[in-house]
DNA sequence: TAGTGTGAATGGATTCACAGCC
DNA sequence: GGCTGTGAATCCATTCACACTA
């Protein structure tokens, strides 16, 4: 699969929007679309559209357009999502919880598959009957990411534990961890963390209102 | 307040990640920190922590660094954050409902004040009741936004009806969305949408570990 | 005609490097 | 000596413009 060396990583959030949109094209039974129609859509220049598509192989054609069953197929080979990916979850507070009822995530190949607590009053609550998942403690971390092949986790825990239980998850054998704690994670060669602070994210919007902005202004991800 | 005018919208979501870790070394005492300091910390450079400030004054001094207290305070002034703000949630779902639990937007100065949704089984239904939260209709939007000063919403409904819901909220008044909604939303001129999409996030992670990166990757914000 | 793919040009953001200050 | 603030230089991403194709 084709290497992050040399593609923006502004690129590589946009196949994702790219492909979200293109799902939602395929719903209406649209067979192929321009990179013009797909930028609009999104508040891109087509010219960037096909950029960051050509970045990784050509997949138009030109006078119609882009196949859009093809096209999708395409980005979940590039984004890793032709597949199911077992997730982690560590830290069963309110967010935790919240995140396992979420069912956005299964519904675009992403599993949570064992959820891990070091709170011992927690350990061994029932936290999603339907799909029997149970809290377990995090001694329990190595062997499970064996047994579940999992490379990915979801951390939802306390600012001041965070760094130390990315420490774990990445000793274990995870490679990418998705941080909702308010800390600024150090993650090891070869391994990646995705942040997602929403406090940051109203601040952005706090900074634009009270800043009065004339124009409108679009966001994609808190990117 | 400065404007956003000419100013680079990266530096902007790094003055927030900047404030998050003035307020956690303060935590721990300290009285003045080094662009250095801070740089390494949040994995910036020196000069980046410098310029980005230097867009909105001068704030240091040269050879001691910068105060943690007055930082602190001049960047929530320009953020926008030395003061409450009412914040309306769209969404009584599994998402909205987690929102309001999560502690992490008061703690920061955003107070979410109202909840509304469009079920009628779900109308009247007390969402958190040391606050007083019931869920209203949508029809109360506008007077609601009125009574309680209220420029930001979270919008947490399903992706279908984001944009319908986005334009109630801005044709009542908000300025700025924090759309959890896997769609693309157009706001008028004069207003904001952040978006956070949970499952675009985990994409970017798939993406990185299935093309195995060698060298680590830190991400502020999913973007 | 409609639309892709891409080198060249542009525009922005980051880093460099250093004068000036504590 | 240590550190800020900032023009200059560099780097990177986006946009332009057009040859080419269906």
């Amino acid at each position: 699969m084709a290497k992050p060396e040399g593609i923006p990583a502004p690129a590589v959030r946009r196949l994702s929007l790219y492909l979200r949109q293109l799902e939602s094209l395929r719903e209406s039974n649209l067979r192929s679309v321009s990179s013009k129609q797909l930028g609009q859509a999104l508040r891109f220049t087509d010219a960037q559209v096909r950029k960051d598509l050509a970045y990784f192989g050509q997949f138009g054609q030109p006078g119609i357009g882009y196949n859009v069953d093809e096209l999708i197929a395409r980005l979940r080979g590039i984004l890793g999502t032709d597949r199911t990916w077992n997730v982690l979850l560590v830290g069963a507070g309110n967010l935790g919880r919240a995140l396992i009822a979420y069912r956005g995530f299964a519904k675009r190949g992403f599993e949570i598959a064992a959820v891990f607590d070091n709170d011992p009053a927690k350990v061994g609550a029932t936290v999603s009957a339907e799909r029997g998942l149970t809290v377990r403690a995090l001694d329990e971390l190595g062997a499970v990411v064996q047994s579940l092949d999992a490379r990915l986790a979801v951390l939802a825990v306390p600012a001041a534990v965070a760094q130390a239980v990315a420490d774990e998850l990445f000793a274990a054998g995870v490679r990418g961890i998705l941080n909702f704690a308010p800390v600024a994670l150090h993650p090891p060669a070869g391994a990646t963390v995705v942040n997602v602070d929403l406090a940051v994210q109203l601040e952005q919007l706090s900074f634009n209102v009270s800043a009065g902005s004339e124009r409108s202004e679009y966001r994609s991800d808190g990117g």
